[in-house]
DNA sequence: CAGAATTTGTTATGATATAACATTATGAAT
DNA sequence: ATTCATAATGTTATATCATAACAAATTCTG
């Protein structure tokens, strides 16, 4: 079968270091945590968040090439119940990482691609900004 | 000043490859394409896209780390006026990238954001799926 | 257990992007 | 026109992100 629940080792070790973290790390950032659990190659660590995407586990942040657990409930419940569009909202000051369901909004961009013929089969939303405590630190910085 | 209106060589080869194109490139393809202006390594291309950026002419697609030229009138006539957000639609299946104004569903995105504090500063919108004709063209493949 | 499918490990390489620094071109002020 | 400041250029090297190819081990299933 395709859709196994258990993480294998190296899925787990990919998944628990993102989750950890809390926040998106590169392939390569992964790979420096790991190395300790046996994790030796670029490839490996590609391969388990390969997986981890597909059962929607992991997400991967195409702004900064980066990739990050998912914020929902995906550590041992089942189900991975089918939200719509997630938009992420990214601090570049901290690097956290908020996850934020937009399915109406999604829905309406879809639809005005929809008018000239285009169908959609996925959506990207990331917003760069800063977040509530960054924003108060940039203020200081700026005097 | 900062806001010249001429573009320099490189920045002229590199636009006018990419509105040639007519879709999205990746930086080493452009490389490819303007190695006979004298355009000879990748730096080169990448100071002129960051040029181009700054001023519009050109997008950077994040979800495929390639650039397209800007669809609006950035040829010639000046202002660049501002359109609010932009989504892509880009065809999986020809290149091709459409741009739509989206600047309701950002904003309204934008706020749900704001809701925990988070100051937007930069909205990527990316949609991926197929165009029209490239629908019909897979609806033949899957007979 | 046998066979199939999946996961793993290993090496190598491809693709994308920037650092550092020397040089040349351009524009504005005298 | 000369000087100065700024921006653009060229060149080399390297950093960062991602996949190809293939052999070996593991796990699942009958």
């Amino acid at each position: 079968m395709s859709n196994q629940k258990q993480l294998t080792k190296n899925q787990q070790a990919v998944f628990a270091c993102l989750q950890k973290a809390g926040r998106a790390l590169t392939a390569y950032d992964i790979l420096d945590q790991v190395r300790d659990q046996g994790i030796r190659a670029p490839v490996q660590v590609y391969r388990a968040l390969e997986h981890l995407q597909e059962t929607s586990a992991v997400h991967r942040i195409e702004s900064m090439n980066a990739f990050v657990a998912c914020a929902h409930g995906h550590t041992e419940d089942e189900a991975g119940h089918h939200h719509g569009t997630i938009a992420f909202a990214i601090c570049d000051g901290c690097g956290q990482v908020n996850e934020i369901p937009v399915p109406k909004a999604a829905r309406t961009i879809g639809a005005l691609a929809g008018n000239s013929g285009f169908v959609t089969e996925r959506t990207v939303v990331e917003l760069r900004g800063h977040c509530a405590p960054c924003q108060s630190r940039s203020d200081e910085i700026a005097k």
